[in-house]
DNA sequence: CTATTTATTTTGAGGCTCGAATTAAAGACC
DNA sequence: GGTCTTTAATTCGAGCCTCAAAATAAATAG
């Protein structure tokens, strides 16, 4: 059944509407908000009133000049930086990045630092984090702090509160939002890693990703972001999208996750390192990132050594065979590859784009280009910055209405 | 984007929410659709009294009486036939089934016939089509005609006007809608069958098939209808969710769709037949159904012939990826398996359930049952019923503004 | 025949958006 | 400098909609 409406659901609504106008753009002035959403001059004015009354938007005086040479000048509305602040932590093998950022989502303090974290148990791994971000947090005072988004490789609950399961550490169900929302009393959440690298890509670049693309992350293991019809795809239990243990050969090479075949099992880092060095497939799949092991293959790929080559050749097979199977699910679509595996891409591209073969049918304009992005930290931390802000934007869409009422109150 | 809301669009969205309550129960009693909606009895009595005033409800006389001992008796509302009708068209492989449904959904006409779908070319199949139905037709003649659903194996476009492309014909772009637009006068819609199917488990047993699940077809190939978070999966442009294109083995068996290794390559009839029959996987698929080979590999399976265990075992074993797959993606789910391949499933469980392996994580209560449908024509006729009325649901939803704009200008 | 019980309908208050009219705040022009 | 023009934003009244509370309807119980 759906939810019914009620007359406050529409000014819940459009005013969502309104901040995720602003959210995707930083700062409007009324007249083009209006033309955005479609909503009337009148209501955009009321909306916009209530929002600057609980100090949510404030008027921008230095705002471009040029556009409209005449008539009343536009009062450009964008969102208050000192209405909070939020955290933001990438949690990755081995190292750990903190970022805070006011309501507009610039950033006040950042850290890094990097540790052991398959040594740690569950309880140190969690104090380590709360602790690089209370260091951070120590150079902030004005904003009040409003929510903390970790993006961290491996599974999440479909709730964002817990990390079920992760390569980067061998404990299973770490309760992470509880954790700091008992140190720190604001709302917290978990987040896959590659969800949050979508994320970003599609507020960075919503020409490219906007419906319906993935970004795949090649590193030590295999990730995936999905959107679909302009929303992430997750599980009904687990953040879910596990791209990188979609069946590639069955009973073929054994995976880190236990089972075999798996495509991360031929493409992830310890797959190319151990198929390049002639190691059984079978043999177990190395923990810890080598670099210097990676950077050998690559240059000895780039010298024609047979094995490198066709280790990067069967990681290209690998990750055209699992899009092929995805596009055959829900039709082709746009792809960006981020993380060191990138570094690579021309070596695996005749190998993926003949493992994708061709559509069944001949549909107008699709796009399948495929993008590359070295870097996936920064993506990481964007991503979730975005999906911080968007979970205090949502709660002010609820619960603006109660404190409008409050103040109604004492005026009345 | 989201779209803004307006006073006025309450009423549609929760007029919506009112059919569909009534639509999944068939007939109910206002104060009953206030407690499952959450609308207070005054605005359902407003709606109610619309739709009646419309035509579209009427007041059920002939209602249980035991449930209340005292106090006014409930008034049952219902969908009144004689609103309208809706055309039902199943069409595979050889064989077209129509059927004629009042408003309620219930059958006022049928009919059937067999004919060689293959040797037609695009615009006899649409002939034959609509000869059938407009003979199934003539039999009705006090409601008025509104929509003509039809489910069809093969791939349909996203916005189900069109056969893009199907095993039982070689013609591609086959415009059904259109076809039955231009002759009828009503609008009309061309839908996958496994689609269907699954509409129609979600309408038949609720409380299995809810949110998340899956209506896998075994005859000569495989197809699939997802639903994921209480949606139908549709692609961009298609309908796809092909799970019998998934790739089960890279450059594996040739399949019907011309490329290598799909699922249906394996499991789909045609596959089946090969196999048991030491046929060179490449061999090319037969494109017509072979019951008495089919019954024959099956008997022979039964008297434990080696390669009649072998297919239906490899078959299993391509099932069992492409959920392994499937699960890795958007978490398990439970599956109904439907058609004349359940005939088989004692023999292919063993190797589907191996190869689908277990879960990476221990979710509590995860319903990864398989269930088994012999028939499948009479699940795609009602999910094309049920899809039919929707339609017509919608409509109303969105037009009776309008009605009731013109029936208050007559009255003042 | 009256009291009780349950189902609907009616009524009035309050919320929301919108179009039209109004006010605000510039630059253009003489 | 004083109007005219132009664009932005606000105010106001009309029209929808939902809801809670009160009123009405239609049975059974006693």
């Amino acid at each position: 059944m759906t939810t019914i409406v009620r007359p406050e659901t529409i000014r819940r609504q459009n005013r969502s509407t309104v901040l995720a106008a602003l959210r995707a753009d930083g700062q409007m002035s009324r007249t083009k908000i209006s033309q955005i959403t479609g909503l009337s001059a009148a209501t955009v004015t009321a909306i916009t009133a209530d929002l600057i009354s609980a100090n949510v938007l404030i008027s921008l005086t230095d705002a471009d000049h040029t556009p409209s040479p005449r008539g009343r000048p536009r009062v450009v509305l964008g969102f208050n930086p000192e209405f909070a602040c939020i955290g933001v932590i990438a949690l990755q093998l081995n190292k750990i990045s903190v970022s805070i950022r006011d309501y507009q989502g610039a950033s006040i303090a950042e850290d890094t630092t990097n540790i052991l974290t398959r040594e740690l148990s569950g309880d140190q791994l969690l104090s380590a984090l709360s602790s690089l971000f209370e260091k951070a947090m120590s150079d902030v005072t004005c904003q009040p702090l409003m929510h903390i988004a970790v993006g961290v490789q491996g599974t999440t609950d479909v709730t964002d509160k817990e990390l079920l399961w992760s390569p980067i550490t061998r404990e299973m169900n770490v309760p992470i939002a509880e954790h700091f929302t008992k140190l720190f009393g604001v709302t917290a959440s978990a987040h896959n890693d590659c969800n949050m690298i979508a994320c970003a890509l599609r507020y960075n670049e919503p020409e490219i990703y906007h419906s319906d693309f993935a970004a795949i992350l090649l590193s030590h293991g295999i990730g995936m972001g999905l959107y679909q019809n302009g929303h992430l795809v997750k599980g009904k239990y687990s953040s879910a999208s596990e791209f990188g243990h979609m069946v590639h050969i069955p009973d073929g090479a054994l995976c880190r996750c236990g089972r075999h075949g798996c495509i991360e099992a031929y493409a992830g880092d310890y797959a190319i390192i151990r198929r390049a060095t002639c190691e059984d497939g079978q043999s177990s799949p190395i923990d810890d990132i080598r670099y210097e092991l990676l950077d050998q293959v690559l240059q000895n790929a780039g010298e024609n050594d047979a094995d490198a080559l066709a280790a990067y050749q069967e990681a290209g097979e690998a990750i055209g065979a699992g899009l092929a199977s995805l596009y055959a699910l829900i039709d082709p679509f746009p792809v960006a590859f981020i993380g060191s595996g990138t570094r690579a891409h021309t070596l695996m591209d005749d190998a993926i784009n003949k493992a994708v073969g061709s559509s069944q049918f001949n549909l107008p304009s699709i796009d399948t280009s495929f993008r590359y992005y070295l870097e996936e930290t920064p993506l990481i931390t964007t991503g979730c910055a975005i999906t911080a802000l968007k979970v205090i934007d949502e709660n002010i869409r609820t619960s603006l209405l109660l404190e409008k009422n409050r103040s109604l109150q004492s005026v009345g």
